[in-house]
DNA sequence: TAAGATTGTGGGTAGTTGTGGGTAATTTCC
DNA sequence: GGAAATTACCCACAACTACCCACAATCTTA
């Protein structure tokens, strides 16, 4: 079984260690290329979760970032904030990465987290977290969203 | 006989074995392609179902999910939603998929299931359930079905 | 109709995966 | 420079999963 190369998708629960460790599927890191090299780049997802790129997506993300002018003010504010917070994290040969304390913090992460592929990069959620923001989405606008599905036919 | 590759119609009244098993039927395989590795996506269907796609159909969704930039708060949400629960399955020497549990959870699944081809992609059902929404879909609005007949010639 | 092939279902087993903890190497700080 | 704290690497084990074999029922073919 491979899906396409550096595609996660699926839910899991597991749980964050004493020291900070937290298992990447098994299933996500089959879908990885060689040429991430072990090793991911953490960082502070837009919603209250942990945002785990493979380092190809991230490199890809940086070169984004370069060609953001820092002439506009909301250009520097947008590169200064996903930047600041991000650091590569290798994982062991149990599969672990180690998440730094200030983005445990950041996600309110306690033991049990969820894992959450969203295709291109990973999620990790205080399942309350995620409980509280999916109800906040519901009031998402619902045009707004049938737009959406209208484009992608599933 | 063979009908255009990877299309599923008809139904099937299987089992569900206590591993969380279920047999594709095998006129559905027969009509899988080769670049499908063996490989299905589960994922929760909109209705109280499992919707089963090959491969093929489903990198076509996720193709579409990766171009969505997660800076908006409704495509983190809409991204979330359709990878979150689903998941890649392979199926064994004698054609069947493993479900997981919270799939067969979120589908009431018991022993017995139905399998019903939906052209792109197979359904998994609880035939009560099933029933249940069929009685529902009685009272479907005779002006929607005109609209639907300007897009569909049958 | 009979023999053979295919298909659906059940269960055993070996390998994989998730999780906890120990130890040595590295870094930090006084 | 040396002690303390942190980090990285390693081992161990229980739970789970994927793979394999078996068998009965059904369908195909001669």
């Amino acid at each position: 079984m491979t899906l396409t190369n550096n595609t996660f998708i699926g839910e899991y629960a597991y749980s964050l260690d004493s020291k900070g460790r937290v298992n990447i599927p098994a299933k996500f890191r089959q879908s990885l290329s060689d040429d991430n090299e072990g090793t991911f780049v953490i960082a502070r997802g837009m919603d209250a979760c942990v945002w785990v790129y493979p380092l190809i997506q991230w490199k890809d993300i940086e070169s984004n970032l370069r060609n953001l002018s820092s002439l506009s003010k909301i250009n520097r504010t947008f590169v200064r904030n996903t930047a600041r917070y991000a650091s590569p994290s290798t994982y062991d040969k149990q599969g672990r990465i180690t998440l730094t304390p200030s983005l445990i913090d950041y996600a309110d992460l306690d033991k049990d987290v969820l894992i959450v592929g969203m295709v291109n990069k990973i999620e990790i959620w205080n399942p309350t977290r995620l409980d509280e923001t999916d109800k906040q989405n519901l009031e998402i606008d619902p045009a707004a969203y049938d737009e959406l599905a209208k484009n992608i036919i599933i």
